[in-house]
DNA sequence: GGAGAAACATACCGATTGGTACATAAAGGA
DNA sequence: TCCTTTATGTACCAATCGGTATGTTTCTCC
């Protein structure tokens, strides 16, 4: 998978890896505008023509940044979702398992693909969409399990799935709002129940 | 209540109150760090130098259009918690009428409050924890209405006013975030409606 | 041991950031 | 009429923004 074939020039003499791992934390803590070059380079340990040696501009890293961003910190929702026997169960895991996971000790609290970059400048509106299509993806994502559940006989044949993803999508974005504003993980908890609470009167068979 | 009276040296050739009206549309659409002074200024149909004298600095600015935007632009909130019969009809109400609110045409979607200051350098790390008491103070007023209800008998006794006020509170925020993204307005109040569907098993005398 | 290729650090680029100095203009008070 | 006061437009400030040119170092290939 990883093809590290003998380069030819000068080795590189940072960890590409781990220098984007960084950068990602920047980005998490900071947003998208608010992280400078400088507090880049700062963060990865690296000096300036390195970064664009490696990634080759701002946005570029930050897209890289959001990739591993999906790759290991948010891999709560989709195992959730999948792993879950039944609509409710996937639900009530994905919210759960990612308030859990928003007030981790040592990583900034929220998401990423919710906080990085909601509003700013004309010129990084091409990032903003990036992050929106993201949160899209989650969206029809608990669709598709409502579906699912739909077809396996859990929720009701009458259920909304798009409303009832747009729902919990929402409660899940504004958990991370939430958490960016300090609130402790039993208040988020308590947040994802009382959400819960919805499921019988929206999905629940008849 | 508008105290004008004969100022000394030239009089402003700009109405102070359009102006900051103007600001506070180029804040509510870029955010407070994405808000150039070219920005402001341009909008405002100022110069610099006025702006300055006549606000202060951005962060001043800033602080006026908020309270300005909380005055003229988010009577909605605090309207349907005051003017509904029951705990019940007053948080619909709020969900429903900002959820409208935040998708009127010619304005930017979702709440400046929620979406202005979310992440940023560490210099404007006092802006952003203006808008998080903001934003607290919503919530409290949610938990007090919970609470009015809970003394007036349309609210259980054994309701949680803080958990509910946190529950709806998220959901109000994360509208925003979906009014950002372009939601409809017709889905945005299929969330509300599915976040009523809660209402019941968390708050209804029994 | 070159020769070529790639990454390194320093030092720089023009553009933009928030914020001002300064001279001028327009008002009220004496 | 003159003086004080305040606002205005131009032109500017140092600092920072994202991004590079350049000379040197360190590697592989031949």
């Amino acid at each position: 998978m990883k093809k590290t074939q003998p380069e030819r020039g000068r080795p590189r003499a940072f960890d590409r890896d781990v220098a984007l791992r960084r950068a990602m934390e920047v980005f998490w803590a900071q947003g998208y505008e608010g992280a400078s070059v400088g507090d880049l380079t700062a963060a990865m340990g690296i000096e300036r023509p390195s970064l664009y040696g490696a990634f080759g501009c701002k946005e570029a890293l930050f897209r890289e940044a959001v990739e591993l961003y999906g790759r290991e910190e948010s891999g709560a929702t989709g195992r959730a979702l999948a792993r879950e026997p039944t609509a409710r169960a996937a639900v009530a895991a994905m919210l759960r398992d990612n308030a859990a996971v928003y007030v981790e000790p040592g990583k900034p609290p929220g998401c990423l693909v919710v906080l990085a970059a909601l509003v700013g400048t004309p010129e990084s509106a091409p990032v903003r969409q990036a992050l929106a299509e993201r949160r899209a993806r989650v969206r029809a994502a608990i669709a598709a399990r409502v579906r699912q559940g739909m077809a396996e006989g859990d929720v009701s044949r009458d259920a909304d799935p798009d409303a009832i993803a747009a729902f919990y999508g929402t409660v899940l974005h504004g958990l991370s709002l939430q958490a960016r504003d300090g609130m402790a993980k039993e208040d988020l908890l308590a947040i994802c129940e009382a959400a819960m609470a919805a499921w019988d009167p929206l999905a629940a068979p008849s």
